[in-house]
RNA sequence: GGGCCGCUAGCUCAUCUGGUAGAGCACCUGCCUUUUAAGCAGGUGGUGCUGGGUUCAAGUCCCGGGCGGCUCACCA
């Protein structure tokens, strides 16, 4: 990429504005100061109009310049920062000449100070009439067009920044996924689980079915990995003694992209000492509830065309139940043959599906997942795809786990976690027969992991809960790159601008 | 990866079966002292994503490439 392709942005606009800063100069104004003392955000300004207004009080605030609505002699426009939009006012009998010709220099997108007293216009608006300007930041491209603003959806995953000035939207979206993550931060501490960092770049990866990104180290010459999950860091520090503990974890796994994959995603994960996935059932459901009761005022919601109730308890539906409820078959102790008949007469491709956990994982996806609209624990899986689980506690080649759908979402994934380490052993040697046998994304063997194990970890229940398929509910977004402020794409002039 | 759709002024979009591009907003000039998608008059601004091809003539038709959206597949 040449520095034309940059200097051109913003055409005629552009330059015209460039122009602007050197006769700004010219007049002795910086049109980049260094700090401007604040008397109230605009929100306080509203709040506090009982007061200020009548009384004359003069204010300071400061802002994005968004409209200009001249009237030759005088103008209105909007000001706008972190806290809301105001309307200013100025007429040019009001100020010194200088913050006239200042003014008449100032363009839309450019920040701005303003001194100032509050009145009311013959509409009742509230609105700044200006005694003094500062220009605090000049903008050199210009902004979006002001009713349609930014649409084009490229752009604006691609310039966020402008997304975020002219899209109020956008920022509410963000405004609550950082609620959000408050909110289930603050859940945790309440009941005592401490929160803990562990390495991203990790030299085995695991705790997850995945691929991984790889990298290598330069002084260590190591291939290190991405985490794909914290799981296994947690559980040792489970082992050492942190019987409470989670991480909201950034998490990267090279695969396929689409509405609700991006390759970096956050999931929270947490573990807790003497719990079994049951206790874990209750106490996640009253995390979501809480956490939308914050955020939204009340437990229902509305994504897309759903209407979704959030209030604790949501059903409990067994995994093989819920596939004998489409197939009218219990496929609990059926081999493979059978499994494949099954799905032949529901017309299922299992064409590359390999292994019996794999296939009725695959039948399951099909036939049932997009049926759980209203929240649902599926419960008690095969052992063949749950290498990290515990057998289950009475029926033999099921663990206990659980995985809570919505909206035909997977939102959770938690089990009471496997810590016999000999079992452990076994499954993970299961996992490497599976991967020889064509499954690339089975899980290593971490034999540092199963010394863990073999220090003897309590009995503990695990979850994790997808951070960003949250968000996506709760704010009925229907794509992942709309609650993720800089979502993954592509280089904007393709493969060369990914050379050196 | 497949299918469908899109890419034209800074932004939002037009341009019918091929005849070298147009509007609104923004910007510039002038007028306008309570407007709010302010208004009125005039004006500037284009590598039509990119590279080929067909044609007297291509934004438009054909082929390759790029980026994106939706969707299916892959994938937890």
């Amino acid at each position: 990429m040449s520095d034309r392709d940059n200097t051109k942005e913003g055409g005629r606009e552009r330059d015209i504005r460039i122009e602007k800063l050197a006769r700004l100069r010219e007049m002795g104004i910086n049109p980049y100061p260094y700090r401007f003392q604040r008397t109230h955000s605009i929100e306080e300004v509203r709040k506090g109009e009982e007061t200020l207004l009548p009384e004359e009080v003069e204010i300071a605030i400061a802002g994005r310049i968004m409209s200009a609505r001249g009237h030759g002699h005088t103008s209105f426009g909007n000001i706008k920062d972190d806290t809301g939009s105001i309307q200013f006012y100025i007429k040019d009998a009001d100020v010194d000449e200088k913050t006239w010709a200042l003014y008449k220099m100032t363009d839309i997108g450019d920040i701005a100070g303003i001194w100032g007293v509050l009145f009311r216009t013959r509409t009742e608006e509230l609105t700044v009439k200006v005694r003094k300007i500062e220009l605090l930041s000049k903008a050199i491209l210009p902004l979006p067009e002001k009713y349609h603003g930014l649409q084009d959806k490229e752009l604006r995953y691609r310039r966020r920044y402008v997304d975020l000035i002219v899209n109020d939207e956008v920022m509410e979206v963000f405004r609550t996924r950082t609620l959000i993550i408050d909110t289930v931060r603050d859940y945790l501490r309440q009941h005592n689980f401490l929160e803990v960092e562990t390495p991203i770049l990790q030299p085995l990866y695991g705790g997850a079915m995945a691929r991984p990104f790889v990298t290598h180290h330069n002084t260590l010459d190591m291939t290190l990995y991405l985490r794909i999950a914290d799981e296994l860091y947690l559980k040792r520090l489970v082992v050492g003694g942190m019987e409470r503990v989670f991480e909201f974890c950034k998490d990267f796994r090279n695969e396929g992209m689409d509405r609700s994959h991006n390759p970096e995603f956050t999931m929270l994960e947490c573990y807790a000492a003497y719990w079994d996935y049951n206790d874990m059932m209750g106490f996640l459901e009253e995390m979501y509830a809480r956490v939308c009761e914050k955020v939204l005022g009340t437990t229902s919601i509305k994504y897309g065309e759903h209407e979704i109730d959030l209030a604790p308890p949501w059903k409990r539906l067994t995994f093989f139940r819920s596939l004998e409820e489409k197939t009218g078959v219990d496929l609990t102790v059926a081999d493979v043959a059978e499994i494949e008949k099954v799905a032949k007469k529901h017309n299922i491709d299992i064409g590359g599906v390999t292994g019996r956990g794999a296939l009725l994982d695959e039948l399951f996806s099909e036939l049932v997942e997009p049926g759980l609209i209203q929240p649902t624990f599926i419960t008690d899986h095969p052992v063949e795809i749950s290498p990290l689980a515990k057998m289950h506690r009475s029926t033999e080649g099921l663990v206990e786990r659980f995985e809570p759908y919505i909206a035909g979402f997977e939102v959770a994934n938690a089990f009471t976690e496997l810590n016999d380490p000999i079992d452990q052993r076994a499954r993970f040697e299961d996992q490497v027969r599976m991967r020889k046998e064509g499954a690339d994304d089975m899980h290593p063997i971490d034999e540092d992991y199963l010394r863990a194990l073999e220090h003897g970890m309590p009995p503990t229940g695990g979850l994790g809960v997808g951070i960003d398929r949250m968000v996506m509910l709760l704010t009925d977004s229907s794509s992942i790159r709309d609650v993720i402020l800089f979502p993954q794409m592509r280089p904007e002039h393709g493969r060369e601008a990914d050379k050196d």
